[in-house]
DNA sequence: ATGGGATTCAAACAAACGTTTGAATCAAGC
DNA sequence: GCTTGATTCAAACGTTTGTTTGAATCCCAT
């Protein structure tokens, strides 16, 4: 059984490169098995061999990126626990955000970066889906208590709908690395993690804490 | 010539509300034209008939709701801009998202509302995705010097950052139906538009404006 | 009624799809 | 050096794909 978080220069790791790159730049349903396999210059039969099927190929290339990147997040929320009786937001936020963002710097994690976005695109039941809720769901039953406690003023139902809106914020930095050139017309980069960062924290802060003038 | 804004119960009509609903429901990409033609009740060749082909029925399918989404958007704009000298940001806000949101209130809106999500799913030089950037450019060339009078002491280059989380929020409350019924385990519905808008709007009005205590 | 353009139909097309097969090749262990 | 299990290979499997075709049918102006 070789190392599948790693990337060695195997068939298995030749092939999640090539699918990965391929599934974030055409799609999973617009990209073939002989695309992926030529790409990656092994034989045809190799992704059935190696990953049972098509779609077994598609959570490999998940699981590979997103297994590591929550276990990142958690380490970093569990030092945080353990260095601040009350944890200031932002430097809980930043324990969300970075690890993600940080993804961005190098081209195959940009690469992801855009797959992940991919992923509301899969049927709603597909097997792809229930492992990003997998993993997602660890990550938010130790995040959201840590963010209730850091806004006490905020009701339940307002900071859920508020961290809703921070999902979507962080997913469409993570993702669309294109509408945020277009919408500066080149003065804004996407590739500029550090503003990216510092301006999302300080974007979903002031949102979170809400409007002064509110009931 | 037939009206391909309104849905009469005709081929081409049935085609389309058959395509959104699937489309939406199981990706462009996994959906074949025989389930489309099958579901709609129509002969195979019809698709090809009326709309040349299945990319092209795909791009029917978006044009059919986003021209008169942004017409209603640019509406708005001018609606407020001749009853105010300086357009209050939260009437801005509202001009932008509620058109949009407005759609989840239809069953077969709330449908276009996730294919919509699904569109940064097509391939980066797809036609869908020009006819996206196309119309949205449109409303985006009104709306942002209205935005900047409204944020004056926001930096250029901050806003636009912020006007890109913004729209990242707004997305994934337009698309992701499920995730906030997951997150709030039910007490949030993602049907309540109400609550929506004026969540979002009080959420990303703090956003823009910002934290007080910055340089 | 009838001619004619628009539409619908059953049938077939070639191409591409994911997957399977069985033989060939490789890498070690004894 | 032979055996054994894992991997790679070329070839083919049966489906399904988007699209095309030409005849049949519909609809309406004349």
């Amino acid at each position: 059984m070789t190392d599948s978080t790693a990337t060695p220069e195997t068939t298995k790791g030749r092939i999640l490169d090539a699918a990965e790159e391929l599934f974030a730049a055409r799609g999973f349903g617009a990209t073939s098995t002989r695309l992926v396999t030529t790409t990656a210059d092994v034989n045809l039969a190799a992704v059935n061999y190696h990953f049972g099927s098509k779609d077994g190929l598609l959570r490999a290339v998940f699981e590979r990126r997103l297994v590591p990147l929550n276990r990142v997040r958690l380490e970093r929320l569990t030092a945080l626990e353990q260095s601040h009786d009350e944890v200031p937001l932002a430097s809980l936020l930043a324990a969300f955000f970075e690890p993600a963002l940080r993804l961005g710097e190098s081209a195959s994690g940009q690469r992801f970066l855009r797959l992940l976005g991919r992923l509301h695109s899969e049927p709603d039941r597909s097997p792809v889906r229930e492992l990003f809720f997998e993993q997602f769901q660890e990550v938010s039953a130790r995040f959201m208590p840590l963010l209730a406690r850091a806004l006490p003023d905020v009701p339940r139902q307002r900071l859920i709908w508020r961290v809703h809106f921070m999902i979507g914020a962080m997913a469409h930095t993570m993702m669309c690395s294109d509408v945020i050139e277009f919408l500066s017309e080149g003065a804004c980069r996407s590739n500029d993690v550090e503003a990216a960062l510092r301006e999302l924290v300080s974007f979903v802060e002031a949102g979170l804490r809400g409007t002064e003038e509110e009931a």
